[in-house]
DNA sequence: ACCTGAACACCGTTCAAGT
DNA sequence: ACCTGAACACCGTTCAAGT
C-alpha cells in the first residue's frame, strides 16, 4: 500500500561514487559499487540519475565548483602577480588533494558527461582580470591560456609520475610560476602607472 | 600433426589496437575487437600478450618512440629559442596528429602498462641541454619542467575541448612559447657570448 | 514512488581440446 | 606451437513484479 521510502539520494550516491574514484580511479566507479555503498542494488540508482555518463558527468560537476572556490579568494590580491602566485599554489594544492576527481577534468570525457559549465565560465573570467591586470586587454585571452596550460601541464605531469629526474619539484613549481610572471609583465602593453 | 601456423603477430595486434585506440578512445580497445581486427580469436590474443595492460603498455611504448623521433630533428638547430620553437610545434603537431595516442601517454598507466622509459629519458636528456643553453645549468632543469609542463597542458587543454572562449589558438600558443623563451632568457645565468 | 531479482548483451580471461 | 569453443566471473542496463 504505503509507496516504497526513499533508501538513498542522489547526493549520496554522486559522493559514493567519489570516494571510489579517489580510491581506485575511474574503473573502480562501478553502478555495483556504488549501490553497494549506498546500500542498495544497482538497478535503483537508475532511478536517480540516468546513467554512468550522467553519474560521472555529476562527480565532475561537483568537482569543477569545489576547484572554483578553493580558487577564487586569490582574485582579492591586490598585486595580479600574488594573485596568480596564490592561484596557482591553489590549483595545485586541490589536484595533490583530489588527484582523482582532477584527472577526471581533463579525461575525454564523453558528451554526455560535459559538466555544467558555470563554474568554468566563472572561474576563467576571474583569471581573465588578472591577466589583463599583468599584461593588458589585447594579450589577456593568450596570457590566461598559457597560465592555465602550465598550472595544468604541472601538476597533472606530477600526478602521472612524469618527472621522475629527482631534483626538488617544489622548487621547479615556484622557479616557474616566478619565470611566468616576470615573461607576461615584461610583454606588458599597460601604460606604466605614474 | 602440422602444428598450427601463426595467423597474426604481435606487431599486428599493436597496430590494430592503436588504429581502434584512435577510432574510439581506450574504451574502443577491446580484447574482442583487436582480435577481430587482427582476423583471430581473442583467446589467441593471449599466446603473445599478457593480458589488456600489456597491450595498452605496449601502444604506448610505440606512441613515445614516436613521439621521440618527431622531435628529435628540433635539437639540431643552433640558436636554442628556434629548439624550443620547433620542438613545441612538433610536439603540438604530433599531438593533433595522434590525440588517443598521445591522451594515452598522460592517463594514469596502470603499474603494467607503463612503457619502457628510454625513449622518454633520451627525449629528457636532449631537452634538458637546449634548457641549459637557455638558462644556464642551474636552473636547466626547472626549465625543462617549465617547458614541458607547458607544452602537455597546452596541447592537453586543445584535446579535451577546454579553450572554449573562441579567440585564436594558434596565435595563444606562439605568444605562449615567445614569452617562455624572453622569461627564460631573462633568468640565464650564462654569461653572455664575448 | 521506489526497490528488487531476473535477464540480456557485453567484457577479460582461462583452459581443455583440436590441428 | 598456435588456434578455438566453452566456460567463468564480472560489467551496464532494462523491466516486470513487488510493497
Amino acid at each position: 500500500m504505503s509507496p516504497a521510502p526513499a533508501r538513498t539520494s542522489r547526493e549520496a550516491i554522486v559522493a559514493a561514487g567519489r570516494a571510489l574514484l579517489e580510491e581506485g580511479g575511474l574503473d573502480a566507479v562501478t553502478m555495483q559499487a556504488v549501490a553497494d555503498r549506498v546500500g542498495v542494488r544497482a538497478p535503483s540508482l537508475y532511478k536517480r540519475l540516468d546513467d554512468r555518463p550522467a553519474l560521472i558527468a555529476a562527480i565532475a560537476g561537483d568537482v569543477l565548483e569545489e576547484l572554483g572556490r578553493a580558487l577564487h579568494p586569490a582574485f582579492e590580491a591586490d598585486d595580479p602577480g600574488d594573485a596568480v602566485r596564490i592561484m596557482a599554489d591553489r590549483y595545485r594544492a586541490f589536484a595533490h588533494g583530489s588527484p582523482g576527481a582532477y584527472q577526471l577534468l581533463f579525461t575525454r570525457l564523453l558528451p554526455a558527461a560535459q559538466p555544467a559549465a558555470e563554474a568554468n565560465a566563472r572561474a576563467s573570467a576571474d583569471l581573465l582580470v588578472v591577466a589583463e591586470r599583468l599584461v593588458g586587454r589585447e594579450r589577456s585571452l593568450e596570457a590566461a591560456r598559457l597560465l592555465t596550460a602550465f598550472a595544468h601541464g604541472f601538476v597533472s605531469m606530477e600526478l602521472a609520475g612524469a618527472f621522475r629526474l629527482g631534483g626538488d619539484v617544489d622548487a621547479a613549481f615556484r622557479f616557474a610560476v616566478e619565470t611566468l610572471i616576470e615573461g607576461l609583465t615584461a610583454r606588458s602593453t599597460n601604460s606604466p602607472p605614474g
